[in-house]
DNA sequence: CAAATCGTACGATTTTAATCGTATGTTTGA
DNA sequence: TCAAACATACGATTAAAATCGTACGATTTG
């Protein structure tokens, strides 16, 4: 009686888990040395086994998928990344401002992080809502 | 030779912490006691003595200063919701949309959650930085 | 073919976050 | 005044996340 994926509300991701997802995402379907070595690549520290050993929890959870017919698995994200940015974003929104897009907005336009491209852009995409 | 609260990068509020801190930046300086009721008024259910070490430990981490001149402790957020959610907010937008602040609004503008009056609300906005 | 290399499996360990119980001191009001 | 209610201190425990080492089979290559 092995559990299947547990099929109960897809578990969010971790942060760790988050970080492997951005490379699936990017690259497509990978190895773990090839996650692996993105990883490392940018900064993170950690033993190939590490790596190895979370995406396979990864899977138990259901959040990636597994190729096992080649020795050397292939990974794939079990979600859009679209989908779960934005479950993502609407809890931030939720929890930080109470719901309220408009107010996550109006901060990022006081944001000197926030360039005038970026506040040009915006301006743009919702003249072209109309 | 007791730490003084380790002003390093003053530490980013854990998700428990979090919810403290909305509580304390919503109603102002607080006790444990109403703290804790207003947790476990919204859902939370968690014995006092949680609450009270989880602001205890908050308080040794420089997330909060505390007024122990009564004997009921009254307690602070050490820093500006604003500033605090800034720093959350800028992590975000770099780690899910590569900094792009357009991205995310316009990921935003596609949410079916994001009422049609939310996005009134934003273009109105918009006008008026001209 | 034998040694080095590369892969997964699996359990142990470490680290951090979060919860809780007990001890003990203060306040309060019947 | 003294018992009940309420406060903090502190250490232990639990839970979850993340890291790592070892074992061992497959593959490569000299």
């Amino acid at each position: 009686m092995s559990n299947p994926p547990k099929s109960k509300t897809a578990a969010e991701p971790t942060n760790a888990e988050l970080e492997i997802l951005q490379v699936l995402w990017e690259f497509g379907p990978s190895t773990v040395r090839f996650v692996h070595e993105k990883l490392t690549g940018q900064k993170k520290e950690v033993q190939y086994t590490s790596t190895l050993k979370q995406m396979q929890v990864m899977t138990e959870k259901g959040l990636l998928t597994r190729d096992e017919s080649q020795m050397k698995h292939v990974y794939t994200p079990a979600e859009k990344e679209k989908d779960v940015k934005s479950r993502f974003l609407n809890k931030f929104v939720h929890s930080f401002y109470q719901g309220s897009a408009s107010q996550l907005v109006l901060q990022l336009l006081g944001e000197k992080k926030t360039s005038k491209k970026e506040i040009q852009a915006i301006k743009e995409m919702l003249k072209n809502l109309d």
